[in-house]
DNA sequence: GCCAACGTTGGC
DNA sequence: GCCAACGTTGGC
C-alpha cells in the first residue's frame, strides 16, 4: 500500500484539531494543485500517511488513514478539483521536525526536502519506516 | 503555444 | 518580514 504526506498549516488546520475530529474524520479538502490532485485521485481506503505541520512547528506530527476515496471538492467553485477524507490514527511520540529530515541522509530524495511546496506527497515504504522509526513509532 | 507578470507557499 | 521556487494567468 502507498504511503503519503499531507501538508497543513496549523493555523489554517491543526493535528489537534484532526484528532478532535474523531473516527469520522474530515474533509481534505483545499487542494488546488494538479500534482496534489493526481496523488489525492491515486489513494485508497485504509492507506495511511503523515501528517505535517507547516511553516509553524515544521514537523510530522501524527499519522492519519484514508477513509473515503477521491471525490468533489465542493469548495471549489470550478469543479476541478477534489479531495479525499481522513482520520486521526496515532500521534507520533515525538514529533520528526524539517530539521531532523534533513540530516538523515536516508531522507535526502523526499519531496518535503526538495519540493516542499507540493502540499500532498507520496512517501516511499523506506522513507515510510525511517520516520516512523524516528518519531518513536515500531 | 510561448512567455512575462503576478500571486502564493513556505523555509529561513 | 524577506525572498526563492513554483504554478497560473493572460496578452500576443
Amino acid at each position: 500500500m502507498a504511503h503519503w504526506l499531507y501538508k497543513s498549516e496549523p493555523s489554517t488546520w491543526s493535528w489537534d484539531q484532526q484528532v478532535a475530529a474523531g473516527p469520522a474524520g474530515t474533509h481534505w479538502n483545499g487542494v488546488r494543485n494538479h500534482v496534489a490532485k493526481k496523488h489525492l485521485m491515486a489513494m485508497e481506503v485504509g492507506e495511511q500517511g503523515f501528517f505535517y505541520h507547516s511553516n509553524e512547528g515544521k514537523a510530522v506530527v501524527g499519522i492519519v488513514e484514508v477513509i473515503r476515496p477521491y471525490y468533489p471538492d465542493d469548495s471549489d467553485p470550478t469543479g476541478r478539483f477534489g479531495m479525499v477524507d481522513l482520520r486521526a490514527v496515532a500521534p507520533l511520540a515525538r514529533a520528526v521536525t524539517l530539521e531532523a529530515i534533513k540530516a538523515e541522509p536516508r531522507l535526502a530524495a523526499m519531496i518535503l526536502v526538495n519540493n516542499s511546496r507540493l502540499s500532498v506527497q507520496p512517501v516511499s515504504d523506506d522513507e515510510w519506516a525511517i520516520v516512523r522509526a524516528m518519531g518513536g513509532l515500531c
